[in-house]
DNA sequence: AAGAAAAATCTGGTCATACCAATTTCTGTA
DNA sequence: TACAGAAATTGGTATGACCAGATTTTTCTT
């Protein structure tokens, strides 16, 4: 009676496991349903005997399933009546698909630049040199011909964050590297930019320490914004060449309405 | 064989419901274990079968408690070795434990300051007819003696953030009042600053109503910071009076490090 | 016929047991 | 000592059963 047979969806091409954890399959595919539209905020799901039947396994993994949904806040269980859609969770981390690379990078743009401010005036030297060591690591990875990987790069940016002495702050930094790793093309972008012009990301990346170093908050500021500010052109770069067709349009809106002039005082 | 007299943490203050949901318990004591310290991050939780045991309940409720760790990326199940405890997660929105308040207010203050400076130029007219309204409840919330309640400020800040056109400055700026309501000294602060001078309060929205239908981002992000920077010296007060004691060192250096005059250029 | 009480039913909550598959550990051989 | 194979351990899933809260249906009273 076992059906572990069931026509899962893209898993391959995921970061990895998945491919037991039958509850996980069935987590998706309630997912699937509710936001397709088959059952909108507030409607019931089916009881968890009918769902067991519907696709083929056990109850203790509907059971599961549900659970792992509910613990995402995207259902709500009323015992002895049954499992309730909620409202569509936004959260960065599981979801990236609503979000444009030009969002991200443009919010990385106004909080990190506040931060590298905040950092310059509350620096500490341990920490300075710990960027510098992770400059060193960056320096390294450019003179070979590897690809950039981005490890040195968040450090980095990371060390920043942590300056702030603002955990809120520091947890926002994070969730946007984590959201900008999952985002194809963010990566490509970034690994772009990182490669076209190696001596001048080291140069922006030096200028930020510079400004640290030198407790100079507007100066950092700058300097961080200015860095995010090649990365947005680069991405808008790539976004055209991607698809001349229609996204020319597109990309000249964005290009207006994501201006570096206006980021970078 | 039944054991349902569990010595569960103070559920009872909580939210609501949870007197039921046997899993939910078990979560919340191998939370507990893991944050005491007894299984610290990377090492391996007891087998289900033995925490079966341990606790009284059946094998398939210990698998919903680990499920529910799991998704909250508490845990990470390895089939056929274990159960292993990762990092602690840091959600703002599931904790304000260890987030204090007047980081919460700062990472308000930047980040909502840039939010209206980019609402400034970006904002149209249905959403400052909006805006308009939201200042009339306001004004007609003081007008009666009732404890202000925030929905009506937390709309003004949400079209404010929505006018951003970005989503993610949006979300984060939502997550961020999620956790300011979920923390009472910072509700209690905010309703005070609230209370006690409602002139001026009032003053501080219109002042940046009135930025953003000037399309002035600098006087808009000042003004948004002067409203934060007074919440902020409402909290310092509120801090100081609370714990005359041991406090009045903690304060000093937070009302240095959480300086106004840095805020507010 | 209207309304209230009672019963049948539906739904989630939990348990017990069993077996499979991946992993780890043990063990005996080379 | 090295290593392959067996045994034990561990998570993964399935059945089936029973409980308790919630809902619906039926039934009984007025």
């Amino acid at each position: 009676m076992y059906c572990k047979t069931l026509n899962l969806n893209g898993w391959n091409m995921e970061s990895k496991s998945k491919g037991s954890r039958l509850y996980r399959q069935i987590t998706s595919k309630l997912l699937e349903m509710m936001e397709s539209g088959e059952y909108p905020p507030g409607s019931r799901l089916p009881a968890e005997r009918e769902l067991s039947e519907l696709f083929g396994v056990s109850r203790p993994t509907i059971r599961e399933a549900v659970i792992a949904l509910e613990s995402q806040g995207r259902v709500n269980v009323k015992t002895g009546s049954g499992v309730y859609v909620g409202e569509p969770q936004v959260d960065i981390t599981s979801l990236g698909s609503s979000i444009s690379p030009f969002e991200l990078i443009e919010a990385r743009v106004y909080i990190e630049g506040e931060a590298a401010a905040i950092a310059a005036s509350l620096i500490n030297n341990e920490q300075l040199e710990r960027l510098d060591e992770a400059l060193a690591v960056m320096a390294q990875e450019n003179s070979q011909d590897n690809l950039t990987s981005a490890v040195a790069d968040r450090k980095f940016h990371s060390i920043i964050s942590e300056a702030t002495n603002n955990k809120v702050l520091t947890l926002f930094i994070n969730k946007l590297w984590d959201a900008q790793e999952k985002l194809e093309n963010i990566r490509l972008a970034h690994s772009a930019v990182c490669m076209k012009d190696k001596a001048q990301r080291m140069a922006e990346h030096e200028a930020i320490v510079g400004a640290l170093k030198r407790r100079d908050s507007g100066a950092a500021r700058i300097a961080m914004r200015s860095h995010f500010a090649r990365i947005l052109a680069a991405l808008h770069e790539k976004a055209e060449e991607a698809d001349v067709n229609e996204a020319k349009l597109k990309a000249s809106k964005n290009r207006e309405r994501f201006s570096l002039d206006r980021m970078v005082d």
